[in-house]
DNA sequence: AAGTGGTCTAGACCACCGT
DNA sequence: CGGTGGTCTAGACCACTTT
């Protein structure tokens, strides 16, 4: 944790907190830099940080300004379905409807950069929030995770925790597709619905810090459940859009 | 002018000149400080802002690559549904459907942070893509925009654009909330599909650069016209998950 | 006039990458 | 190991807003 991330976040929280009312302003730059004992140009690092989380706005001459109270949690929370529901207070569940070795695909050798037929695993897991079933996931491992995947308990209620604490594997990067579709009658079946009512599908490709590919997944979210929250800025951003 | 914006603008030129490859390398932060006559901080402001672009990327230990040489990404595209489409060479379209003026409702009023009652202006688009019509728009206006929109030629093909050059104002954050819906009757009548089929949705808040709130959103997309996607990392992400 | 954010300088040390 | 980007410092001057 470099010493801006650490400001930006203890700013973070007292904005959260309402120390600093929305519309409010924040005490000067010269101020910050004497409060947290660090150089002006430390706190204007993470004074942007959170402008380009749309938290604050920098008005010249006048101040910066509180634009939003809420915290935008980060990747953090998007890796896991159980340590997201978890953070909003939610009970997370889960289990396994289907778990089955086989060779990779040609799509899915691709994903995962395979030179050879090797074996993935594919799991379905229906996932609930509350005692409330709202999506199923369906999701490939690729062939160096498929032991221990296959080592830990079907109910199991955060793969991506237990992958982090029993074998110390991170999850540092994920690419994230949304978009809307029908239910196929397996969805249905699965999430109790009628066939070709809409549904929110998010596929994904996540990564090791080594960059080594991890899993692929396609994820289908009753309508109402939840959903996605981007903040963009001209000064940065990860969302685009593409044709599909 | 300023003098990283300046060097930005260099460095895109020769870039979009075809001086560096794309995936190859800049010369180092030490030697383009050097050539510029200028400080190492200030040639560092240049390379990030490029990299917000897309256009560059920094690989730390190793040095600065040329990640693509087309301007405009990320939130510029993201933006405006026009600008989007033509940097993916398609012709977008959009047709005015109704335009009224009303006086604000309490959320809108929350929304735009008005104390009166004010008048918002409440547009409905139909956006195509390739002549095909994939999209309806549904935009509710802030009372300081109203009389610039409502200059506008109904056809506008890029409202934020013609926003940016006509009166000098530039959407600087939004913040986004992806779902999925069932169609209702309008949306059904507008977009030609059934009713209760699926629609991908988007609301929208945006904000000009001092911080205003500019306009509200509900945009609502044919499935498997377009997808959102989203790249986050351990290091930064601006995406979330939220109840609904 | 005083205070604010915006820019710039000229150093320094660190973590990381390649050889 | 040397070179690279990432961070941080302690100043300086400017443009802008407020009083």
């Amino acid at each position: 944790m470099t010493i801006f991330q650490t400001i930006a976040y203890d700013l973070s929280r007292r904005i959260s907190d309402g120390e600093f009312p929305i519309g409010g302003s924040l005490p000067s730059e010269h101020q910050l830099a004497i409060h947290y004992e660090r150089a002006r140009g430390t706190v204007r690092h993470a004074l942007n940080l959170l402008a380009s989380r749309g938290m604050l706005v920098a008005r010249q001459g006048s101040g910066w300004f509180i634009q939003s109270t809420l915290q935008q949690h980060g990747f953090t929370q998007l890796r896991s379905f159980a340590q997201w529901a978890l953070t909003k207070g939610m009970k997370p569940s889960g289990r396994v409807v289907s778990s089955a070795t086989m060779t990779a695909s040609p799509a899915q050798a691709r994903a995962f950069r395979l030179d050879t037929l090797q074996s993935v695993l594919r799991v379905v897991r229906i996932r609930g929030l509350d005692g409330r079933e709202i999506m199923c996931e369906r999701t490939v491992y690729a062939p160096w995770l498929v032991d221990m995947i296959a080592s830990l308990p079907g109910d199991e209620v955060s793969v991506v925790q237990a992958l982090e604490e029993r074998f110390g594997i991170v999850t540092a990067h994920a690419d994230h597709s949304i978009d809307a579709v029908a239910a196929s009658s397996e969805d249905a079946r699965l999430l109790g619905v009628r066939r070709s009512s809409p549904l929110l599908r998010v596929r994904r490709h996540s990564f090791a810090k080594d960059g080594r590919p991890m899993e692929s997944g396609d994820d289908r979210y009753l309508p109402g459940s939840v959903a996605f929250e981007v903040a963009s800025s001209l000064a940065s951003s990860t969302l685009s859009r593409t044709i599909s």
